[in-house]
DNA sequence: ATGAAAGCGCTAACAG
DNA sequence: CTGTTAGCGCTTTCAT
């Protein structure tokens, strides 16, 4: 590693390669523009300065920062299972091919959310904002839209996706797989723990519950409620094991009410995948430990659709080309609910 | 909010307001330096234009980006409690008040993250970074020296902490405060279940254990080890609730193993609490979830305090202070080791 | 107290 | 194919 404290600019490598700065910046541009031999006397110079471009400087000249907003949300401290760091690795890492970077702001809600994104476009510190985890009845999405801040979203609202591009990922076809693959193993008594139905979150998980249980011609009675927490997942799962015709599986809304359903059956005696069934949503870590079934995101993939759409949004604020784009959950089934019900 | 595409300069705010640019920057920079009445003209075309000062512009000029770059690990698959999303967050918050922003990168190893932060100090696109979870024999700050990359550590390397900024928490007084609170509750058999010896990882952790109980004058011989995942934990339990003399009480290098040992005692009927005190580390959703008690990382204020060196640091790379700062854990005292031994 | 000039490092547009 | 000119938006001199 040279060590040089002096920034090298274009000059220098100009100045040492005899030709002007302008050849310096065609050859990193538009290498074709620029006979192979003057080509490599500027890459020598380049590669014995050690020169990198300024980003400041091509960021104010090209009016594009090349940088990606994001706001990074408190982590609740009830949630043990979330995807919330896989997306940030996954996203900065899909930027990385196409020159973007990711960065961090903080905002107290949706509105100051907003706000900020909104500042962060018009002093160019960054060139459009990612939202994470826009739920039915977001308000993020109009008022970014009001504020012209180009934006793709992970999550969807229920009304105006025809207005911004958003990546999502089918809830209801996860569900749906999940409990074909219950019904497989011989359930028939199949319930549900989701987020209170006012929440307006996860109102596809329990639809995709409901649809499927109808298709298989089975009773949609087991279905209980319960907030995104670990003990009051226990405490749903109760509820449905104390009905006189108890469940011999649950699907969970979450991984963590699903962890919260394993400690309930453990402790009422109950061996998972073996006396209970249990699947969970998100094929978190803590799925993995427990041995949990659990419908997992493909959050790379959804970061790199993010990034595709986010870049096309960014070139032409105007009147780019609005996409949804809906992907597949995939079913990570383990030792919760892979034997065959007794 | 005012909806207008056309980026608003520091000219466009001095034509409205009838003064010159330069005063309009002083407006913003040294208020004191202009007459009131201006000022409040200023002021008055600022807000109705919606001006924002260009990011890339002062950033150029002040060759400063405002920017601190952070490497963004893989979240691993087998640890169910992590701090690093909460850091993530404490950190942006934390660059709030002196208007630095966090600004992700991936990196596939030690080297390339140094590489990659010496291009991005080169580049001028970050003034400097943060290193999370430095261990003992940690090659990045040694790296990073050499390269002349302004950087706080979070965590240290067990020589050359003389040599850049740093703030840690201390592990040896953590695990001690956890061995004292079990000795006060009676516990006398107390094991510890850490990472293999040669990780060269929570060593500080394995000795603050050893150097508690000797002080106690208890014996070191419950001494397991198990890698950061759930089910080594559950093994290493197993091993030590095996022995002729079984532990009444463990305490872990981390929650992840905390919870496998809980899982183990469950699994053997041993109620935690009751029968089995645990103690994990870090204080994750996972350990409130399970009711485990923990030893707390006061992350918030570590993300204040690495601020607070970086700034120093970044403001006069060569010969800025070196500082390390060791912070307190807090011991949180939940279900899992509340009750006395019976 | 305010303004004019210069330049941070880069690239688009135009000449040669 | 290469060089010159100009300017992105701001702030640090230096005048006035």
């Amino acid at each position: 590693m040279p060590v040089n404290d002096q920034p090298v600019t274009l000059a220098d490598v100009a100045a040492v390669a005899k030709v002007s700065a302008q050849t310096v910046s065609n050859v990193l541009r538009r290498p074709e523009r620029v006979l192979p031999k003057t080509r490599r006397k500027v890459e020598a110079a380049i590669e014995q300065l050690g020169y990198h471009p300024n980003y400041a400087a091509r960021a104010l000249r090209a009016s594009a920062s090349h940088v990606i907003g994001l706001r990074i949300e408190p982590t609740s401290t009830e949630v043990v299972g979330s995807i919330h760091d896989r997306f940030l690795h996954a996203l900065a890492e899909a930027g990385r091919p196409s020159g973007y970077h990711i960065q961090l702001f903080t905002a107290d809600d949706a509105a100051a959310e907003a706000e900020t994104a909104r500042t962060l476009i018009r002093a160019g510190a960054a060139d459009g904002v990612v939202l994470y985890d826009v739920r039915a009845q977001d308000p993020r999405p109009g008022l970014l839209l009001a504020g012209r801040v180009p934006f793709v979203s992970f999550g969807r609202t229920v009304s105006g996706t025809g207005e911004y591009s958003w990546v999502d990922v089918d809830d209801e076809t996860g569900i749906s797989d999940a409990v074909d693959h219950l019904v497989e193993r011989g359930h028939r008594r199949i319930g549900y723990i989701g987020w209170p139905e006012d929440f307006s979150v996860g109102v596809r998980r329990a639809r995709g519950w409901r649809d499927a249980m109808t298709r298989h011609g089975l009773p949609t009675d087991l279905d209980a409620r319960a907030e995104d927490t670990m003990p009051a997942g226990s405490q749903a799962a109760g509820r449905l094991l104390d009905d006189p015709h108890p469940p011999t599986a649950i699907v969970a809304a979450t991984d963590t009410i699903a962890v919260g359903i394993h400690h309930e059956a453990t402790t009422r005696g109950l061996r998972p995948g073996a006396d209970l069934a249990i699947v969970g949503f998100d094929d978190t870590p803590t799925a993995l430990a427990f041995g949990l079934t659990s419908i997992g995101q493909p959050v790379t993939e959804a970061a790199r659709a993010i990034m595709e759409l986010l870049v096309d949004t960014v070139a032409k604020p105007d009147r780019h080309a609005v996409h949804g784009r809906l992907l597949a959950p995939r079913l990570v089934v383990r030792a919760s609910s892979r034997s065959a019900r007794p």
